[in-house]
DNA sequence: GGCGATTCTCAGCGTGTTCTCAGGCTGGGC
DNA sequence: GCCCAGCCTGAGAACACGCTGAGAATCGCC
């Protein structure tokens, strides 16, 4: 994945998240990196800045379709700008965000574009026996069906996606949760003890542990 | 092949695109140029915009058709238009793309129906003994046939599209209902428990699954 | 224009879900 | 063994969500 905005902090911070997603992502500031670093790799998607140094992403999304490159491309779009969004989706983008973003959007959208891009499901999240989908919004251990609120699957996608990984409370209540939320971080234990009555207990299992002091961890390995 | 559309920026970005591809490519910009062209040439395929000046893309294609002119239609259907895709489908194109659309995508789609050579009408749609006729607008449970009005119809045939998948309210209102609508997502709660009522009541089955929080779904085994 | 079919609005109800809180439990340091 | 911080859990309050019936508005056809 390539993400190409000029301000630096702000393209930072984008692939600081979405490397916590499990992404690659290459970063370049200005629009002629990009053209070059776009030509030359085979990336599943861009993102583009609109308002960028040397060459604005209306040209670069211009002269790498005339190039034949149909990577798919998220425009970036300051809501004020002098291009607006039609503009950008003529010009051969696949999806545009209005700057100021949300994180957790921009992610979705990705996805979406990833999914669009090729066509096939997305695999299913699993760790031994458990098994999530993401499309259905199915989660089975074996072959038994077991159902979820919201905020339970939320919490165990989330898990599962850093499967082997240790999450913290709080990087847990910043993904999981809305933003808007600051209550007691109590919450995290309470939804933790969800998850493990109904995907452990009856099958007398254990898949989430605890490390005390540090957070929780899910894996193959029971 | 032939691309219709009256954004001339967009048209000419997807001819180049597709000139890159290999294709090569005719480009008219209103309805009754594209008419005129489709029965003049023996293109192997025609991408064809929804809305156009003169003639929309949907009186092109009842007229291609009445002229016995065979030629393979992918429609192009903005999400907010004022016909659907399913309009599309009944009318004789052979497959559509909702704007904004990939350009992967499009050479893909185009790919396979170029594969396909002769029109094929979509298949009928099913889940278990459900099925759903599209281009008869017949629905039945097993030999028991069901009528439907169109907003059952359509909303049974999004959900069939996409079965196996949660759909959301959102997403429903948006490709079911046209998006002149924003009143509340209730109507759909509605139209569910209409549906409901005609397919399942009078069989004592259950197609359409409530997941609380996300949406809908409908799959093959009850 | 009139009539029935269809679509949509609205409010009420029951239930599922989320979150808070307080108290109990546990593991690790001393 | 004792203590404390961190974690777990049960109970319950507040809330959100989806379902339904009734009726109003709209559409389409004769």
């Amino acid at each position: 994945m390539l993400v190409v905005d000029d301000e630096v902090r702000l393209a930072e911070t984008v692939q600081r998240g979405l490397a916590a997603e499990g992404f690659v992502v290459d970063v370049v500031h200005d629009g002629e990196e990009a053209l070059w670093a776009a030509t030359e790799n085979a990336y599943d998607v861009i993102v583009l800045d609109l308002m960028l140094p040397k060459l604005n992403g209306y040209r670069v999304v211009e002269q790498l379709r005339a190039k034949g490159v149909w990577t798919p491309v998220l425009m970036l779009t300051a809501k004020d700008g002098e291009y607006d969004q039609a503009d950008a989706l003529d010009l051969g983008a696949d999806d545009y965000l209005t700057k100021p973003f949300s994180f957790v959007v921009l992610v979705a959208r990705l996805r979406a574009l990833l999914r669009r891009g090729a066509p096939e499901r997305p695999a299913v999240l699993s760790a031994d026996d458990l098994t999530l989908d993401p499309v259905s919004h199915a989660v089975a251990r074996g072959e038994v069906p077991i159902v979820l609120t919201p905020r339970e699957f939320g919490l165990l996608e989330y898990l599962l996606r850093h499967k082997g990984e240790v999450v913290t409370k709080s990087e847990i209540l910043d993904n999981v949760w809305d933003s808007a939320y600051d209550g007691p971080a109590n919450v995290v234990e309470v939804y933790i003890g969800y998850l493990r009555r109904k995907l452990d207990t009856p099958f007398d299992r254990k898949s989430i542990h605890t490390l005390r002091g540090f957070g929780y961890r899910i894996d193959d390995k029971g």
